[in-house]
DNA sequence: TTGTATGCGTTATCAT
DNA sequence: ATGATAACGCATACAA
């Protein structure tokens, strides 16, 4: 009965065969210009019968749309490039695009290769975490070119493209104002600060100092040291650059190594702050190996609400991104832009929620 | 200086400015014939100037390869399938193909329309956790047309495809085993234990008991069902049904029932295995909640190992499943068909490591 | 409402 | 080694 060999049925034979020629078969299975519905009928049973299925590259090289967007992801491995792909995924699916996938592992070769492959795929849109904040040329193009770029959790200067990202300086100021009202003034602070101009910590804080840094453009990791610095100076506490652990490479290993220094300190810290995900597993680590009790010994909040946070006893503060929102809201994004909005860009700023719970308690010596 | 304009810039551009046809523009940049380096050269720099990038749509209805992949996973946000995925998209990356992604939330019905969709744009090979052992006509029609099938995490009898899996029957019997070799003589099991021929855990203990079931087409959390019943009978202990946590739906609520009912039974079990990743956060958080000591008051073993088991005090045991090695496998099992591989289909049984730590001890009573 | 003819950008075929 | 030309499968302009 059912014919599904090996050669493949175009829309001529269904034309054959429902006595029609390929443009009337095209309209009726197409969904555009007009046909009869006897003939549509006909054609559709054709269809039917020889188990036809359009080839959408035909489609797309001619229609000049292919009805996928690309995702340049850091790491799809980690939970947080996950849960935005998963957001991502289920409004693209909705509309009827799939999704091309790519990872960059934060490296801009990576996503050179990635975005030039993706583009050379004709997709109709591109998803991206850049790597690299101030090179920009290929995505500057891919707008150029018309394809709709929409940033997410990291903006970029002077790029018309859209943005979905967090308000990491104001989420990190809350959680430190948490541990200053809390009582803490010794609060380490565990960041990758990676790509930053370049420039050292040092640096980073006679930039802020002297007003000249634009917080919204930073890595999330600097826009978290901002808000730490804030909160610091909302209480009156200056700044220890010895607390501050830069990880630099995204790395468990220099995550651990930096925990560890920071309280090996002779006067160690009373709190610690972990900027994101991977650091807080590590820290974690690190306090456990060291047999800490949370909160009696340290107070510890988190960037990042990973599952293992909530059942731990206590629980850990954490700051809880809206993940699959934030890839929904890139998704709905492109998706407008691709339908022909030409409105001016927007930068969306979620607002993360905070989990209070059982980690953060009045530093030891008071 | 560079020109990239709206206006799409093809090869006959390039072929014109390069001063040759449109076919020795082809040879030269798309690496195939024969052309003079001089002229190759030539092309090269024209295409170079005018900022040309080959149009893959085009070249794919002409060749009849993408170098494009499709994925059918059934949640990217969970650990598992977003480590998978990592495997798979580095060995296609490597390999210069492009990986379609689509969730099936493990429902046949979105996994239809997925392989639909990923057919109509003609990827060359297709790597699938199906949600279905039974109803795989849509794999069976992809196999016929020319489009290798690789199953992951499961495999369906009769079905000329690969497979890449870990054996679970055998991991779960040694999990179990370590328990009964510690005392255990009531063990708890948290399974999902949903899709069997439609039939309920009484009917499975009765198939297996008869020899009649064939462990290797089973999904993962009954062949660990059967691991556990081979542990058991293995250390001459029966079965007992109520220490079944069926959960059936694939979610944390039910698992968390589940595990509360087992802690609730009059006479508890003194050891839990629990038979994934999504299981035992849940398992953790009852444990947790009711303030059980591991291992004073109860033992834990764990099916995938998360991040937090290696940090817990004590931490975890666990069967660690080489997640990303699987994709990787996966993905080389498909670029090997699609390179033209005729050989007999491969089922790999990659086998999982166990990671000793400190959830295992005599049972409280002894 | 339908059919004819043309084109999308590339590779394949076959002369030369 | 190169060029003219025909595909690939579909959508679109235009004529009927």
């Amino acid at each position: 009965m059912n014919d599904k060999r090996q050669d493949k049925v175009t829309i001529t034979e269904v034309a054959k065969r429902a006595g029609v020629s390929t443009a009337t078969a095209g309209r009726a299975l197409g969904g555009y210009g007009y046909s009869r519905k006897e003939i549509k009928a006909r054609v559709k049973q054709a269809a039917e019968e020889l188990g036809y299925r359009p080839n959408l590259l035909a489609r797309g090289l001619i229609t000049g749309k292919t009805k996928t967007i690309g995702v340049v992801a850091g790491d799809i491995q980690s939970p947080f490039y996950a849960s935005i792909l998963r957001g991502v995924a289920d409004v693209t699916r909705a509309a009827g695009f799939g999704i091309l996938l790519t990872n960059s592992d934060e490296r801009i070769e990576l996503e050179l290769e990635a975005v030039q492959l993706l583009r050379e795929k004709q997709i109709d849109g591109l998803i991206i975490a850049p790597s690299d904040l101030s090179d920009s040329a290929h995505l500057q193009a891919a707008i150029l070119d018309g394809c709709p770029v929409v940033l997410i959790d990291r903006a970029i200067r002077n790029l018309a493209a859209d943005a979905v990202c967090v308000d990491n300086r104001e989420a990190s100021r809350d959680c430190v104002a948490r541990l200053t009202a809390a009582g803490h003034r010794r609060i380490g602070l565990v960041a990758e600060l990676e790509r930053w101009n370049g420039g050292n910590v040092a640096d980073f804080l006679a930039a802020v100092a002297s007003g000249r840094v634009d917080s919204s453009t930073l890595f999330p990791s600097w826009q978290r040291l901002y808000g730490y610095i804030d909160a610091l100076r909302d209480a009156g506490i200056p700044v220890d650059p010895d607390l501050i652990g830069r990880v630099g490479l995204y790395s468990g290993e220099g995550a651990r190594k930096e925990t560890q220094r920071l309280l090996d300190l002779p006067n160690r810290p009373t709190a610690l702050f972990s900027a994101d995900g991977l650091m807080s597993a590590a820290a974690m680590g690190i306090i456990t190996s060291l047999d800490l009790q949370i909160p009696r010994d340290l107070s510890l909040i988190c960037f990042d609400d990973l599952d293992w946070m909530s059942f731990l006893k206590p629980g850990i503060a954490a700051v809880v991104q809206p993940l699959t929102e934030m890839g929904e809201a890139a998704a709905r994004l492109v998706l407008s832009r691709i339908d022909g909005n030409e409105g001016p860009n927007q930068r969306l700023a979620l607002r993360p929620r905070f989990a209070e719970r059982g980690s953060i308690a009045a530093p030891p010596s008071l």
